[in-house]
DNA sequence: ATGCATGAGGG
DNA sequence: CCTCATGCATA
């Protein structure tokens, strides 16, 4: 009966962030990506003549990516230039601000997996971490959810996610750390059932399809996205947001930079 | 561990 | 509408 379910009451949300976790990452990060970008994608007239023709041209690539059965070949290379678009980037800017142990990915990657190590030593989960966070009592940090910990650890978060949780994580390490020698004991409440929310599915055959489309056209206008949507009989807004976090997927540290 | 979703902030 | 940080729900 005590599902010992990961369910947080909602004092975990966004309630309205203060001012937003991190206020000086944002605009310089997207800007220089932007501006280096290498090779602005080739299609530009083919859209002109091409409309329902592009998305089957799409859909045939998935096609032969089935039959080469490798799935991912597409979206695959699609990453593997934006990695190289984002090592570029790095090297050519060369900032100090940017380039310091801080922000180094190995420093990152390497903390990641002590921290990962100390906690499963310490015989806490991420679900635990992540609540603990608001006991820290810093400043504009509340509680993070097992997905975030997680994601941590296994570095599927984008580069500047990372520099900023960082700090944060190790400060709960050495308190946890600290606190273990002693004696402690937190309250858990819980609330009774909501509504809750459910998770759309996309199926296997229209995912081929997106990822396939994805692999000649990341930013779909909102056209093209009405249209995919009707051809896949998916609604608009599933369509848009799957390929928002298709664009953040390639982001993410494991599959980004050259390190 | 990861897929689809939300909301702040920016343009 | 997008990006980004983040989370609920679920495999």
């Amino acid at each position: 009966m005590m599902s010992m379910n990961s369910k947080q009451p909602h004092f975990a949300m966004h309630p309205t962030l203060p001012e937003h976790k991190y206020p000086s990452l944002h605009s310089s990060s997207e800007a220089i990506r932007r501006a280096c970008l290498p090779t602005p994608p080739l299609q530009s007239n083919l859209f002109a003549s091409l409309d329902e023709t592009l998305l089957a041209r799409a859909e045939a690539l998935a096609a032969v990516d089935i039959a080469v059965s490798q799935g991912k070949a597409a979206a695959a290379a699609g990453q593997v230039a934006a990695a190289s678009a984002a090592a570029a980037v790095v090297g050519a800017a060369g900032l100090a601000s940017i380039c310091d142990s801080d922000t180094d990915p190995r420093e990152l990657e390497a903390f990641a997996e002590r921290f990962k190590q100390r906690r499963i030593k310490l015989g806490v989960t991420q679900a635990d971490v992540g609540s603990a966070l608001a006991n820290l009592k810093i400043p504009g940090v509340g509680s993070l959810s097992q997905s975030t910990i997680c994601r941590f650890e296994s570095l599927t978060l984008s580069h500047n996610n990372m520099i900023a949780l960082k700090p944060i994580l190790q400060a709960w390490l050495e308190e946890a750390e600290g606190a273990q020698r002693e004696k402690m004991n937190k309250p858990e409440l819980f609330n009774g059932g909501e509504k809750k929310r459910k998770r759309t599915s996309i199926a296997a055959p229209e995912k081929r399809s997106l990822e396939a489309y994805f692999a000649v056209q990341p930013r779909p206008s909102s056209e093209k996205i009405a249209a995919i949507a009707e051809k896949l009989d998916l609604k608009k807004n599933v369509v848009r947001v799957w390929f928002c976090n298709q664009r953040q997927k390639q982001k993410r540290m494991k599959f980004s930079a050259t390190y």
